[in-house]
DNA sequence: CTGTTAGCGCTTTCAC
DNA sequence: GTGAAAGCGCTAACAG
């Protein structure tokens, strides 16, 4: 015979208060640590609570208080590592401040994306780190108008007043540009992403806009835009390659944007013809070392953005300020020159 | 002047009862898809609530039916590819179920994991995917004991008796051992992951017990385990060359510690030196096909294992019967000759 | 400082 | 089929 399976129902406050000999309230406040209660039925509590393994139920907690100490955050793609990184600080920051974190992913598809939005909202979350596809839907205008605390990250939405923390990605496009001269090449191909996505934009005008002053190619065969995943990048390219038009560099406008245009680079091209081609991302993965040549990039810091967009939303929640923020970037260069 | 905010409080049950002009518990009954109600009253309610923007009151609703219908997901890196494409395909698989998760990232650390385990219990999920760093902690025993419905993923714990869905390591290490007998490898360093998580142990156990029918050099002095993430594992093949035992490939055991072994390899010893060795992974990362020469792979269905686990868990919160599974690997050979 | 009590929003009896 | 009412576990307001 089998152990039976004693599954005993959870202690409620009302047990632990039982147990230590004081009222239901006085338990409470013990527990949740707010009035004075004495150092004799402190100890009482702790010591019943402890016993019976007392862990407070979250949800009626959250009626009762209308509040969940729940974070929402909602990114496009938790399998790009940018987003990854951002989840793991951003969860260790909101612990600090006594917050849990719901994470989803919207995996770069804007249903997804309302249908997790509503998710949060019958979980009732007190505030929400949100890295848009693109448009306005109506669930998202729902969320806004219901007064949700909210914070994008990375990447904004037009028309929607609230705080952003992202990368500055003039900056970091600025320094693609000056590595680009310092390599001297002329010919560069750009694989950008969305138009819809304001970091896929953002990239796109700040290398139209400084592409002449670097002595690059103005010829508008080279620009090309993918979704920023692999996949839809790596077709971005073909459809360059297929234009013939001539090319040394290639510009990924994100990490997953690189890898498919790398892939496609190498299909089409083979491996010797491709390693002519010197590659530059935004993202800065972990085989970029790897490659042949090596490519460089620029490192988004995506850590200090996760724990910044909580800090915002914590102190929206708070009602306080929270003003938004761009995060410098550093560049890393991996070219022959820059190794000796 | 700016525009005032108008934060509004969210309908509820009564204001939609009231707005169709019927009683709350009918409201709640055709809002439930429960009981029998009248096409009637059906058609209010519905407009009602659609007007109004009603979005139930999950926390509430936990209360009184005593379950969440959230699961919680515990994953030991979420930076880890192979973890964030589970994840993904976990979350859609639950959603299909009626279910939605709540994310964590133990981060290979037992004290987050334990707290974790803690965060989910106060919020009361129906149940729990957990792939555990090793040993059991009293946190985890008391999680067992309440009763939780419970899975593992890819790792168990000894001890606790509970249904795993996971990688059929012997098989994938078998196709290792082909490979390398195929390449004619006799001298292969082993970087390995802690003995503590089964994973790890089942793998070394797989190639312990496999190399010698293989022709595989026995010396122990090619054998090191890291902690299965990048760093340890550089260590751990830093170890091995320290040692100067002669090797001709590598195997990684899973994919940080590839990585880690050829960052180690490739700052040891030079670009050239290093791609004299083939290496050869479990886990099939984006890059291998980049690297030189390019690395061949065991690949895991982390996405097949993470629907099963969903269905394991929503199984047994049904109090149906859940035997757990061993999903077959598929093996990527990209050696030269492989290509032809 | 502590006991008592109302009520958060919802589902589910129990009558009718 | 529908209305009324109880109560899930907790916090906070109110007396004492």
């Amino acid at each position: 015979m089998e152990s039976e399976e004693v599954e005993q129902r959870m202690a409620t406050i009302k047990d632990v208060a039982a147990r230590a000999g004081v009222a239901l309230g006085t338990a409470s406040r013990v527990l949740s640590g707010s009035s004075q209660t004495s150092a004799d039925s402190r100890a009482r509590v702790l010591a019943a609570a402890a016993e019976l393994g007392y862990i407070a139920n979250g949800p009626a907690r959250a009626l009762r208080r209308a509040r969940t100490d729940v974070l929402g955050l909602l990114v496009s793609d938790i399998r790009n590592p940018f987003f990854s990184e951002l989840a793991h600080a951003a969860e260790q920051e909101a612990r600090r401040h006594g917050y849990t974190v719901l994470l989803a992913n919207a995996n770069e598809d804007a249903d997804q994306a309302d249908a997790y939005l509503q998710t949060f909202a019958s979980q009732r979350i007190d505030g929400l780190l949100f890295a848009p596809q693109s448009t306005v839907s109506p669930q998202l205008a729902a969320t806004v108008a219901s007064g949700l605390p909210l914070v994008f990250l990375n990447r904004t939405i037009e028309g929607i007043d609230a705080p952003m923390y992202g990368t500055d990605n003039a900056q970091g496009v600025g320094q693609v540009l000056d590595w680009l001269r310092r390599r001297g090449h002329r010919d560069v191909a750009f694989i950008g992403g969305p138009d819809t996505i304001s970091t896929g934009a953002e990239r796109r005008a700040a290398y139209l806009a400084g592409r002449e002053q670097h002595g690059i190619s103005t010829d508008e065969g080279l620009m090309e835009a993918g979704d920023f995943l692999a996949d839809g990048a790596a077709k971005a390219m073909n459809r360059v390659l297929d234009r013939g038009v001539p090319f040394t560099a290639v510009f990924g406008a994100n990490g997953p944007t690189t890898l498919g245009a790398v892939r496609a680079l190498r299909e089409r091209l083979g491996v010797e013809q491709a390693a002519r081609i010197e590659v530059v991302s935004v993202d800065d993965l972990d085989w970029f070392e790897f490659a042949s040549p090596p490519i460089s990039a620029v490192r988004q810091d995506a850590a200090e953005i996760g724990r910044l967009g909580v800090r915002g939303v914590v102190d929206l929640i708070a009602g306080r300020e929270a003003s938004g923020q761009r995060v410098p970037t550093t560049f890393v260069d991996r070219s022959p020159q820059a190794q000796q």
